[in-house]
DNA sequence: TAAGCGCCGTACTGGCCAGTAGTTTTTTCT
DNA sequence: AGAAAAAACTACTGGCCAGTACGGCGCTTA
């Protein structure tokens, strides 16, 4: 009886716990969502808590209760972008049955859809890093490093296939990655192109750079 | 007499004045040298010019003496890159013996060259355009429009003159654009690379995308 | 050498802002 | 209902910084 009671009291602690956490979670992200938006348009030193809060229709001891500091927002900002990216990059290297042109294909196709859809994330990463902690730059650049790192050697195996031109040196990985991230700096939602076209064309100078044609 | 008296007199106001407005010039490029050298390393807004000042073994009220305010010292900086780049453009494009091939060639490898000269003002300049003033954002997104807007006609003549991939939109000069912009991201002088390997690896980037090869 | 001028420095201010201490409100539990 | 705990707010401070008023020093000119 009494491992019923305490089970069912753990179950529903834990039931608590984990609506809590999805509370908690809720209100992080709208932190980091209105925060990007503002750090996007003023820039990260020239943007006050104060002004984040009022958007949020809150005060800034709140934004206290779940960052440490100001810094720790802007951490959790720059994040989203390329751990994203590095998830649908790893799922798709997973598919082990793909040319690797229909890889290299697939993977550009997905991370530039992250990047339009996180756009404003992407820009604040870009311009901002700088004004991060030692340790979330290093954690942040890390991650960096392998999503290059595993493109590189996607092309690498691709043109030991003969897929792509054998005169393709491998670190066109790092110019691919430099087409991608050019995006969110002329792409804008409203403008005259549409995300789908934006993605088509960023495929196909993928597979150009790659020399896979 | 009093001609030549006056015109002696103006020509050695003329020297002065000249002698006077090097003066100016070479103080007024130190300190643009210096203050983007700090804006790249802090950013603009924790930058502050008391530090500027200082690296230049001067005070804050001497920076007020050549620029009006924070701001223009930013737009000076800002119009570095962008008003080089689109002469060494307009110089390229004026030979009109090459072939359209050999001239993008050429453009690619002049700005290539430009932008890691010019690393730290290209860096600023694309991190904290915001924070210009709207007729300085205007006249440099001016620019910037021009020189997009100029390889996406030798783009498209080249393709009328069958030297680049018929199938190749105009557009791919924005992508060309985008592989320039992106060098300063990851090209470091003292690094593994020279800065001639990179723009031959630029060069050979920019065919690749025009389906010149 | 003395007067006049212009260049630069000293010293200040007014406002802004990250971060905090202590209080009030809301929720939870009995 | 009422107490205890959690969540959010009010109100403040200490330091920083763009921009400025004014003073002094050296340099020209006669």
């Amino acid at each position: 009886m009494s491992s019923i009671a305490t089970n069912a009291r753990e179950a529903s602690a834990g039931a608590n716990d984990s609506l809590k956490s999805e509370f908690v979670a809720f209100k992080t992200n709208r932190i980091i969502e209105v925060a990007s938006n503002l750090f996007y348009q003023r820039g990260y030193s020239s943007c006050t808590l104060d002004l984040v809060a009022d958007n949020l229709g809150v005060t800034k001891p709140f934004l206290y209760s779940y960052f440490k500091n100001k810094e720790a927002i802007l951490a959790a900002i720059c994040e989203v972008g390329i751990s994203e990216s590095l998830a649908v990059l790893e799922a798709t290297l997973a598919d082990e049955h793909k040319t690797h042109r229909a890889l290299l294909t697939e993977v550009v196709r997905q991370v530039g859809r992250i990047v339009i859809e996180r756009q404003e994330y992407v820009v604040v990463y870009q311009r901002e890093m700088k004004h991060l902690s030692a340790t979330d730059h290093n954690r942040i650049l890390r991650m960096r490093a392998s999503f290059d790192h595993q493109i590189a050697e996607l092309i690498r195996e691709g043109v030991e296939a003969g897929e792509f031109r054998e005169d393709t040196d491998s670190f066109v990985a790092v110019w691919i990655g430099g087409l991608i991230s050019w995006i969110p700096t002329w792409y804008s939602p409203g403008g005259q192109r549409s995300s789908g076209e934006v993605i088509d064309q960023l495929v196909t100078a993928a597979l150009r750079l790659a020399g896979a044609e």
